[in-house]
DNA sequence: TACCAGGTAAAAA
DNA sequence: TTTTTACATGGT
């Protein structure tokens, strides 16, 4: 028995182009593509919220599931993770008639970049994705969240800070993380769980000052940072240009195809400001999702 | 088998 | 100050 909400949004937005985009960086994507399901916490407390488009174009969604605070708490969160916000037109604008953009803004007419429900959750992510395969880190939180996770439906929501603060480094590393991430992660989770560090002063502080906060964290470099910026925070001008996937797709479609440097990334990407990140993300889907303009 | 994959801190030079 | 090095798993 789920209550149900409906959220109006201004601009294009399609939520099944945006599920099959995130989905593609998923080395294990969902079987359904029409609605969002994900388990969130509120309060503390495990609760799964869903939404679907009900209608395309103005673009109107439901949002429903069962929450102790109501639905309007679930509608919050969905506000949230799909940037509602967001009116791409202004995006879309600052492409008018470029070569390379232009015809992929179309492609992906409607597509919104996903945040993450809590930062703690992005910024684990993050310190596993350090280095490895995307593949690799998936594998082993998964083998994390299944052991300090709380299972809710088919579910899974993502440990407490105050649940990792407790666990061991030894538990973290019997994961395949190593002994510097397990570190990182659990002095990371204690100084959340007490209080020492609020990851939500976050969202009210500019991207540089932001950067510069989570950076003063041991384990979070530049890159860290920058991925925490655009998908934790959803900052729509910030890209890692240290990326590999970064330094690769803009050298394919913004260079001479070779990967660049980072220093080529950002004279690459210095026209899109304030639109780097989410230009960035345009064109990692795109090539995700085929890299072909016919469709 | 070896090497690379959406890095970082600490050691060495 | 700048340059190496160790690190963990999964796919090829």
């Amino acid at each position: 028995m789920a209550d149900r909400a409906t959220l109006r949004l201004k601009g294009p937005y399609d939520l099944d182009l945006t599920l099959k985009a995130i989905a593609s960086f998923s080395p294990q994507p969902a079987e359904d593509m029409s609605t969002f399901r994900s388990a969130v916490s509120i309060d503390g407390t495990p609760a799964v919220v869903e939404v679907r488009q009900i209608v395309k174009d103005p673009p109107l969604l439901e949002v429903s599931g069962a929450c102790p605070g109501g639905v309007e708490r679930l509608k919050e969160v969905a506000e949230w993770m799909l940037l509602t916000d967001l009116d791409l037109r202004e995006f879309y604008h600052t492409l008018t008639g470029h070569p390379k953009f232009a015809p992929i803004a179309r492609r992906l007419n409607g597509l919104k970049p996903m945040r993450s429900a809590s930062l703690f959750e992005m910024a684990v992510i993050a310190i596993t994705e350090q280095q490895i395969s995307l593949t690799a880190a998936y594998r082993i939180r998964l083998r994390v969240i299944e052991r300090f996770g709380e299972r809710i439906d088919d579910l899974w929501a993502f440990p407490s800070a105050e649940r990792l603060a407790r666990a061991s480094k030894e538990e973290l590393m019997a994961f395949g993380l190593s002994q510097r991430k397990s570190e990182y992660i659990t002095d990371l989770a204690s100084k959340v769980a007490e209080g020492s560090m609020d990851l939500n002063e976050l969202k009210d502080m500019s991207d540089e000052d932001a950067r510069s906060s989570i950076i003063s964290l041991r384990g979070f470099g530049q890159w860290s940072a920058d991925y925490i910026l655009i998908r934790g925070l959803g900052r729509l001008d910030c890209a890692p240009a240290d990326d590999l996937g970064v330094r690769t797709i803009v050298g394919e479609y913004l260079g001479g195809g070779e990967r660049m440097t980072p220093a080529q990334v950002r004279t690459a990407l210095e026209p899109f400001v304030p639109f780097r990140g989410i230009a960035t993300f345009y064109l990692l889907v795109h090539h995700r999702l085929g890299g072909r303009l016919s469709d």
